[in-house]
DNA sequence: TTGACAGATGCAACACAGTTGCATATAGTA
DNA sequence: TACTATATGCAACTGTGTTGCATCTGTCAA
């Protein structure tokens, strides 16, 4: 996958050590094609056999975050899910049945309706998370 | 506040106790004008004077969101908020500078993006989350 | 190729939100 | 006023996420 490379890349343009852990741990979580938490990952990584520790999965999450190359998720209240923050925006459908993600990008997103929250609100909008709950195609 | 009366007869209709502690959690839930944290409503009881466990109040919390009289909303990834689920449809002006929460209705809200997906995806839409990240007229 | 060292990692112990099982108390009813 | 299902308290637990500190290693310069 494209991302990988490029999330790699930019880390170690930016001064940062490519560990076998950083590498595994970007892999798990840009080379998924739907929001990871924490657990997740670590599991992803024994199943490879790749021994890393917990503290050294939040604390990459947390490094990756600072360096706005992973982004959080909230759609789940027991634990927080991460994604490539170097997608293009988009939103997830959750399906309340199976619990399948899909992302989905809306052609007209919310800018009447920042706009609107701008000029009514005098409240300066950086970002937004949207996230639709429902049941996905298969689960109908 | 008028919701909390209406909120408490309506437990009381459906044949649940009118406790002192659920009178309590009510009050700091449906009172609050902006969502609360279990650990914010056992604060708030505590000063109160009123003693109620936090078996009691997550208990509560649960039961409540059962009843459709409460419902959650996730801001924060470190511990879950609870509102009113019998305000109206509504979101969020969350300050990343002071914390503070505001409420605002969208117009127009989301029907558009909502037949969009419904149409492209052929998924089921029940309800979505949407808050809003920035800075309030009082930071700025 | 190697040595130095800042950045990365592991480990153990911890913090803290939220849950469970079970014994006890109490609101509402008859 | 006594009965009983519902509600509560307590203690012990679960699970995610954090911290301090010792050790290790990727990278780079020599």
């Amino acid at each position: 996958m494209k991302l990988i490379k490029t999330t790699l890349e930019e880390l170690r343009s930016r001064g940062h050590r490519l560990t076998d852990a950083r590498k595994a741990i970007v892999e798990a979580i840009v080379g998924s094609e739907r929001p990871v938490s924490a657990v997740e990952i670590l599991g992803q990584l024994e199943e490879t056999g790749l021994r890393v520790n917990k503290t050294t999965v939040y604390r990459e999450l947390k490094f990756m975050i600072e360096q706005e190359l992973v982004q959080e998720v909230l759609f789940d209240k027991h634990r927080v899910y991460y994604e490539s923050a170097l997608l293009d925006h988009h939103h997830h459908l959750v399906c309340n049945e199976c619990g399948s993600v899909d992302d989905v990008v809306l052609k007209n997103d919310l800018s009447t309706q920042e706009r609107q929250i701008e000029n009514n609100k005098n409240f300066l909008i950086q970002n937004h998370t949207l996230e639709f709950f429902g049941t996905c195609a298969n689960c109908q």
